[in-house]
DNA sequence: ATTACAATCTAACGATTCTTGGATTGTTTG
DNA sequence: CAAACAATCCAAGAATCGTTAGATTGTAAT
């Protein structure tokens, strides 16, 4: 039996998009799954989550065709459909930074910490990085560096930032970045830092909100 | 008692703005409002649906902060919060369209009837608007064409089309939009004036995705 | 004041959704 | 074949949501 087409069985379909992104976990699993694809177990372990409940939340993605999956032995990778699923993640994120006051209070709390470059734009942060006037850093997991990157960033995971000190160069200024603005690895990686005396600060950009500003990645 | 600011305390914020959108309903509300501010009464009318269903839909959209309300005498007028909903709804709607197949077979079947001006960009149609080869006219209810309508476009409402046929040059190639691609008073205008010796297209533009596009729109 | 009417509020039912626990499938490895 | 393990499936209780009906609020007109 054909389904009927009326007005609103259009808009049920749009809805099946709404309601995949009405969970604050499976929001969470897409701003996971914008770093890269990732199995459900390192999924469910990044989101501090049980695995079978990650699995049911990919579910509800998935028949949204939002994720799709791939078999490797016997892990299933999970990955996001097209760009347009991370930039529809960092869309609505900005409706509700713009429209939700106690969103933008917290935002603004937490950034109150180590002070963000929020006021440098894009552009600028770029052509000193390419000049080499800074050392961006990209704090994340290094396969999710793998995946895709920030022009001239180059990957010191939070976890082994300690002991890659020597990394670094010593009188030039670091920014660091990690998943984005609700992400805090790269305040920790600032925290660090400063502790043992270098200049550093924080963007919040992630690669998405990167991406999403018609800016290049690199990979 | 403050609450705390947790990473999950974050995306349930963002979560409040998908939840507003997980509904046929309120989408259609949505896009209704997109159109121009409405008081309850209308968007009732206009969405086939109970006032009083229309007043629940409305008071969640209107606590995810997405509408805004102004009384005036008993009327209680609706607006979208900012351009950056309306965007979202047309966001939404062209992932949906990107990833769930029955949408767009759906609208395949639908555009099928009167064939649309798909392959016509927006710029190019512009200069012809602008040039007078062609005549664009907004068949939507006229307080929606006040509101905002594309350059060069005519109200003359899909319900008063009829008796106002003397209007419109004879010669000349009509274009008519409405509210959107899930929007069928296009087609019904087309139609009509086909069958009364018109040279007739439709766009599946509205205003929203006009200015998405990032278009300007007169006032 | 009384009436009319737009809009909201309250209560309640049925239908979903979220989450957890236990069982099951599918693949690799010994 | 058996054991180990990633991932899904199934079932059930708690919580939330959508819808309808009736009652209530607030403003304007008589």
């Amino acid at each position: 039996m054909k389904p009927t087409i009326t007005k609103s069985y259009l808009y049920e379909h749009v809805a099946r998009i709404g309601k995949a992104i009405s969970s604050p976990k499976r929001l969470e699993l897409i701003e996971l799954l914008a770093q890269g694809e990732k199995t459900v177990e390192t999924l469910a372990a990044q989101a501090h989550i049980d695995m079978r409940l990650a699995s049911a939340h990919l579910r509800a993605l998935r028949e949204a065709r939002l994720v799709e999956t791939r078999r490797e032995g016997k892990f299933i990778h999970y990955r996001l459909s097209g760009p347009d699923v991370a930039q529809l993640w960092v869309n609505v994120r900005e409706v509700a930074e713009e429209h939700l006051v106690e969103l933008r209070v917290a935002l603004d709390q937490m950034a109150a910490s180590p002070d963000s470059l929020s006021s440098e734009s894009r552009e600028s942060l770029l052509t000193k990085a390419r000049s080499g006037d800074i050392v961006v850093i990209d704090v994340r997991p290094e396969a999710e560096y793998v995946a895709g990157h920030l022009p001239f960033a180059r990957s010191l995971p939070l976890a082994e930032l300690e002991k890659r000190l020597a990394d670094l160069p010593a009188g030039k200024e670091i920014v660091a970045y990690c998943r984005g603005p609700f992400c805090l690895m790269s305040d920790e990686a600032v925290k660090l830092l400063r502790q043992r005396g270098y200049t550093a600060h924080k963007i919040t950009d992630g690669v998405s909100e990167w991406r999403a500003g018609g800016l290049p990645i690199e990979n």
